[in-house]
DNA sequence: GTTCCTGCAAAAGCTTTGCAGAAGA
DNA sequence: TCTTCTGCAAAGCTTTTGCAGGAAC
């Protein structure tokens, strides 16, 4: 799936979601830093180019492109809310020790049990915690 | 697994928590109502027997029963964190209708891909989102 | 001229913290 | 007596809301 800044302003243009400076900056934040940011983090790097920008642009242009269906709200700790570019199915592990959060292939449809079968499913979410490769030898080292 | 009110206690006697009148009845009121419920319905309830509980005292008591692995810890939505007495592994559908959560089984682990091998996994959680086959119903009634 | 967007300030909601008094060992 | 638990009040954080000014069309 092609997720390139270009694409995504055709597909917003499509949705009818106008593309003010501060949007197209949070789209392009997003297609630029697949790391799962919180508002928090997107604020602050985005403030070094615009000054003025507050967080409720942020929330606000967040909710409007969560809405549209061209980010994925991603919440694996309260308090802590988190946005993905990728709208695609896959997993994500957080590192319980350095916070890193990682992707990984899952096919979650074929998972699906019986039980489910008269539900209609608009969203699905897996997500692991634990300590990844390099907090694990990290810890190994000071034993 | 046995998850009566009598063997959770045992349980938390060999981990040396001990049991206030609070934490008793915060413990059997998850083990009698498996709806994943949130601090305010535990408390809501709960202080119809007690008068005096503090919402502090459920949350400090659901805090020691996560640590202690007693009960799973379940966050769908942002600001409603829940709690769920039954700590295997299963899956949650929460209706986006009526808000009701359902468990449903999933074999989780047969599904954790090759990436993940060297990550040491402590805790796995899948969510789905949706409508229930009654909320469903429910909409094709007022077509 | 209308409509929509931005950003400040304030409010709202959940959770945590500090602390004094009560309960329990 | 010493430790632990409870519960009130206050603080802390994230997110939402109201609203006035500004930009875009």
């Amino acid at each position: 799936m092609d997720l390139t800044f270009e694409y995504l302003k055709k597909k917003l243009k499509t949705k009818n979601i106008s593309l003010s400076y501060q949007r197209l900056k949070v789209l392009e934040y997003l297609t630029q830093n697949r790391c799962h940011p919180t508002v928090e983090q997107i604020f602050t790097e985005l403030q070094k180019d615009i000054p003025t920008l507050s967080k409720t642009t942020v929330y606000n242009t967040l909710r409007i492109l969560a809405e549209a269906g061209l980010v994925k709200v991603i919440i694996i700790e309260d308090k802590e809310t988190r946005y993905d570019i990728d709208t695609e199915d896959h997993g994500h592990f957080k590192c319980e020790c350095c916070g890193t959060i990682f992707d990984f292939p899952i096919d979650i449809d074929s998972l699906i049990p019986e039980d489910l079968s008269k539900f209609k499913i608009n969203d699905k979410n897996v997500y692991f915690k634990g300590l990844c490769p390099e907090c694990l030898s990290n810890k190994n080292e000071f034993k």
